[in-house]
RNA sequence: GGCUGGGUGGCAGAGUGGCUAUGCAGCGGAUUGCAAAUCCGUGGACCUCGGUUCGACUCCGGGCCCAGCCUCCA
């Protein structure tokens, strides 16, 4: 029985969907202007193994993440470069799904774009000033009258008028409530336009996922997720207009993930302290970071360092040293490790708890092994990599994820050295051995002599 | 100021009203020509002050501290 955070309610609820086998499930994506950073990282991963979860427990998901790529930060980076809109962010998208899939984050099943959703977005609208949740200002913007929504705050346990006390919001004039959000901005001389009824303009940034999101799910769908800095205003306003223009409730579980921290400080674009994943990627294996994400539940603080990045890889090259030379046995998995690691994982996709069970796994694998029990070894090899797969690791070839990383000497040239020592062995001369195995660990090659031979990591 | 969430061993990070988390690092042993890897064993923790209880790190209340949202942000 999954049982998940339902931020709507601030507490962890049975999972029941709305049809019985199903899920939809609509997740906030990336503005696309610049690379992905670690924080996006971890929102792509996250829901990643949520889905991989909730199909592993026999639901049908219909997983949808969308792209906004119309924003003013687009535009103004456009201009920056000198570059039709388009052209960047169409580089940016593509960059986006390549990075995902170094994390093994399996495609959506539908990615809308805002740019391409512009007459839901505008029926949207349309609907929200005809019920009267929205007004057209003399400027040429359309705002959401916020106090028209009755129940506006649910979501982020805010109040209307604590956000009032708190006003910190530049008070534009053209609103009748300083807290109204535009849904559609009139576009200055230069900018980029769509036609509408209130003239030349672009969606305002909430609309488009609210347009999006009930035109691929419906107007009530199961699951809404997204970084927990969405929450408020972004999803807030994303009830208030969808629930506004359907007269539906609009999602019944809401989740959101934690920060990445860098030094107890979120990591985050306005305040520079950002690692793009590409440049992360460069010193450590994709699937490092994705076990580094994987290794604290998703709504706790995680925080980015070279030190907890390689203790991540240490973990790592624990479970591919127990699965190297063994032939995995095929499984469905089930079995007295499958219900434990279940267990963990209904319970708000604790990956931590299934994290602790696969190493169980290892060592029981790696005690078979020992044993020369060649049976039970495939079989748990087999588990391991079966419920690996469940949270999308330990699907490479052991050997070669730990012949991996920075090292630059060829393969064949460590072989040879390899050969030349056992050679020594051979014949006795230690001190020869050792030399090579010296200068070996000095280019990072660290060497493990085993029953089956000799065998060669990069460390 | 309002509203969230959190404070666990050297580090990371789960969890539980009384019983081993787990990984990395440390220590002892096995194994090894010596190592590495592996196995076995082992030390070490629950911010603080009260309350409830036979018993609380775990429940309740106060305090202190941290992060986040209230403005674009995953």
């Amino acid at each position: 029985m999954l049982k998940l955070y339902n931020n709507l309610s601030r507490q962890k609820e049975e999972f029941t969907p709305i049809e019985p086998g199903k899920v939809g499930m609509y997740v906030c994506g990336m503005t696309v202007y610049d690379y992905c950073h670690v924080g996006h990282a971890r929102v792509l991963v996250v829901f990643d193994m949520i889905t991989r979860y909730l199909r592993h427990s026999g639901y049908a998901v219909n997983y949808v993440r969308n792209i906004t790529d119309i924003d003013d930060k687009i535009i103004k980076r456009a201009n920056e470069n000198g570059e039709p809109m388009q052209a960047l962010t169409d580089r940016f998208i593509a960059a986006m799904h390549e990075d995902s899939a170094a994390l093994g984050v399996l495609p959506p099943d539908q990615e809308p774009r805002a740019t391409t959703s512009m007459d839901l977005i505008l029926n949207m609208i349309q609907t929200l000033i005809d019920k009267g949740y929205a007004y057209a200002a003399n400027n040429g913007d359309v705002y959401y009258d916020v106090s028209k929504f009755e129940g506006y705050g649910k979501l982020s346990g805010k109040k209307l008028e604590d956000l009032r006390a708190g006003e910190r919001v530049a008070v534009d004039e053209s609103k009748d409530d300083p807290l109204d959000f535009v849904l559609w901005k009139a576009a200055k001389a230069g900018e980029p336009y769509w036609e509408s009824p209130w003239g030349h303009g672009r969606p305002g940034w909430h609309i488009e996922c609210s347009a999006m999101s009930t035109h691929c799910l419906g107007h009530s769908f199961d699951i809404h997720g997204g970084g927990l800095d969405l929450q408020f205003p972004h999803h807030e306003n994303e009830i208030a207009q969808s629930e506004g223009a359907t007269g539906c409730k609009f999602v019944n579980y809401w989740i959101h993930n934690g920060f990445v921290q860098i030094n107890e400080e979120k990591m985050s674009k306005s305040l520079g302290n950002f690692f793009t994943l590409r440049e992360v990627l460069k010193s450590y294996a994709p699937e490092v970071m994705r076990y580094f994400i994987l290794a604290s539940h998703y709504r706790s603080p995680l925080n980015y360092s070279d030190q907890n990045l390689d203790s991540a890889k240490s973990a790592l090259e624990r479970f591919y040293t127990a699965l190297r030379d063994v032939n995995a046995a095929a499984t469905d998995g089930a079995g007295d490790y499958e219900t434990r690691f279940r267990t963990a994982m209904d319970d708000d996709f604790n990956t931590a708890e299934a994290m602790a069970i696969l190493f169980e796994l290892a060592n029981a694998l790696n005690k078979a092994k020992a044993d020369n029990n060649a049976e039970q070894a495939a079989q748990l090899a087999g588990q391991l990599r079966y419920l690996g797969g469940v949270l999308g690791l330990l699907q490479d070839d052991a050997d070669s994820f730990l012949k991996g990383g920075a090292g630059d000497d060829g393969d064949a040239e460590i072989d040879a050295l390899v050969a030349q020592r056992n050679q020594a062995k051979k014949d006795k001369q230690w001190a020869e051995a050792d030399r090579i195995r010296d200068e070996l660990q000095a280019r990072g090659i660290v060497l493990e002599d085993g029953a089956g031979g000799t065998r060669w990591r990069r460390a």
